[in-house]
DNA sequence: TTAGGAGGCGCGATTATTCACATTGCCCCC
DNA sequence: GGGGGCAATGTGAATAATCGCGCCTCCTAA
C-alpha cells in the first residue's frame, strides 16, 4: 500500500526519479560528461543524497542501462519464434522505430558507448547487437531473397538498418530545422516509417548485381 | 629553405600536431568531455604550452572544425553545377562515402555535437547540410523518379542516407566483432558501397506504395 | 522511538587558465 | 662577425572552479 490507490499518478519513488533525471541526462552528455550535480539538481535534490539509493556513479549508469535494456529485449525474443518471414521482418521493424522515437535514450547512450567507450560497453553491444546478428535475423527465408543468399550482405544490411533507426533518433536535434517540423512527432514517425519500408522492400526485391 | 629538400615527410608544425592530437581526441570523447592535458599529453607537450598557439580550448576546437570542414565541403560544391541526374548522384555518394571512411573524425565530431551541442554547432550544420537540403539535392531529374516527385519524401531520403553514412563511421567500434572485420578496410568498405547503392537505386526505382 | 532519507561540510583529484621564467633561433646593427 | 635584442615556444607553479564521494547531522513518518 505504498501509491497505487490515489489516482491516476502513482507518485513516483525517489529512486525513479533518480532514473528519469539520469537517463536523460547520461542520454545527452554521456557518461564521463554527466555529473551528479545535474542529475541531483534536476531531481531537486542536492548530490550526496544520491548516495542514498546508488552506490557510485557508476552503479547509477549500470541501473539505468538495466532499465533500459529490459524495456528494448521484447522485441528481440519475439524474432527468436519460428521462421523468419519477410513480412514478420516488417512488423518487427517497425516495432523497432516505434519504441525508439517512444524512447530516443537507449540509441544516444548507445551511441556514446560507441564512441567513447564508458562502463559496460561490451556488455552493452553483447545483449543488444548480437542477438540480431546471430539469433537469425541473417537467415531469411522466403521469395526471391537473393540479396541475403548470393552476396553475404547480410550482416551488412541488418547493420544498415539497424544505424538507420538509431541514426534518425540520434542525429534528431540537427535535423529539426532542415525538415521543418519535429523529427519526434507523429507526422515524422509516419514519413520515417514510410521511408525505411521502401528500402527494407528494395533489399528483399534485389536481383543481383544490375549495372552500375 | 625550411623543410622541403631533405625528403619526403615534411615535419609539421606544432600547432598542426596540436590539431592532429585535438581532432582525435574531440572526436573520441566530445568537446567537454575532451581535456587539454590529454591533448597535449599526445603532442608530446604541457597543456599551458597550447596557449601559445590558441587562445584557449574552445579556439582550439574552432579551428579543428574548421580544418574538417574545408576538407568536407570539396564534393558539396561538385553537387551544384548543372542539374542533378541520377548517376551524378551515385558518384556523389560514393565520395562521401571514401571521404568519410578516410577520415571518420568529422562524422563523429557531428554526432557529439548533435547529441551534446558544444560550441558552434549551429554553423556546423548550415554549412554541411543546409547545402544537402537546399542546393538542388531535392530536386533531381531523369527517369522514373517517383519517390521523389509524389510522396514528399525528398528531405527523408536525403537525411536517410546521410545517416547511413555517418552512422556507419560513429558506429564502427560496435560492429568490429560482429563484423569480423576492420569496418575501415578496403573489403569493408567495398561491402559498405555495395550495399548504400543497392538502397541508392531502391529509391530511384520507387513506384508509388505497393502492397504493405 | 527508530530508521531511512535528505542536507551540510569538506577532502582530494582534475580542469581550464594565467603568470613568471628559461631557452632558443633569428635579425639587425655596430 | 659578434653581440644585443626580440619574438616564439617551452616549462612549472599557482588559482579558481568543478566533480565524485565519504562523513555526520537532522528531520520526519510510521
Amino acid at each position: 500500500m505504498e501509491n497505487s490507490a490515489t489516482s491516476t499518478p502513482p507518485v513516483p519513488s525517489t529512486s525513479d526519479r533518480i532514473l528519469d533525471a539520469a537517463e536523460d541526462i547520461f542520454a545527452e552528455k554521456g557518461y564521463s560528461a554527466t555529473s551528479l550535480g545535474d542529475v541531483a539538481d534536476r531531481v531537486g535534490i542536492r548530490s550526496p543524497s544520491l548516495y542514498n539509493q546508488f552506490k557510485n556513479k557508476e552503479a547509477l549508469y549500470e541501473a539505468v542501462l538495466e532499465r533500459l535494456l529490459a524495456d528494448f529485449s521484447a522485441p528481440l525474443v519475439e524474432l527468436e519464434g519460428g521462421p523468419l518471414t519477410s513480412e514478420r521482418v516488417f512488423r518487427w521493424l517497425e516495432t523497432i522505430v516505434r519504441q525508439h522515437h517512444g524512447n530516443p535514450n537507449l540509441a544516444r547512450l548507445l551511441q556514446h558507448a560507441a564512441l567513447s567507450g564508458g562502463p559496460h560497453t561490451n556488455e552493452l553491444i553483447d545483449r543488444l547487437f548480437r542477438p540480431m546478428f546471430e539469433s537469425g535475423a541473417d537467415k531469411i527465408v522466403g521469395e526471391g531473397i537473393t540479396l541475403i543468399e548470393n552476396t553475404g550482405l547480410q550482416p551488412w544490411a541488418v547493420m544498415a538498418f539497424n544505424n538507420l533507426v538509431m541514426s534518425y533518433v540520434t542525429m534528431a536535434p540537427m535535423y529539426r530545422d532542415l525538415l521543418g517540423q519535429d523529427p519526434f512527432s507523429e507526422e515524422a514517425l509516419e514519413n520515417q516509417l514510410k521511408l525505411i519500408k521502401t528500402l527494407l522492400r528494395a533489399v528483399f526485391e534485389y536481383k543481383g548485381d544490375s549495372p552500375l
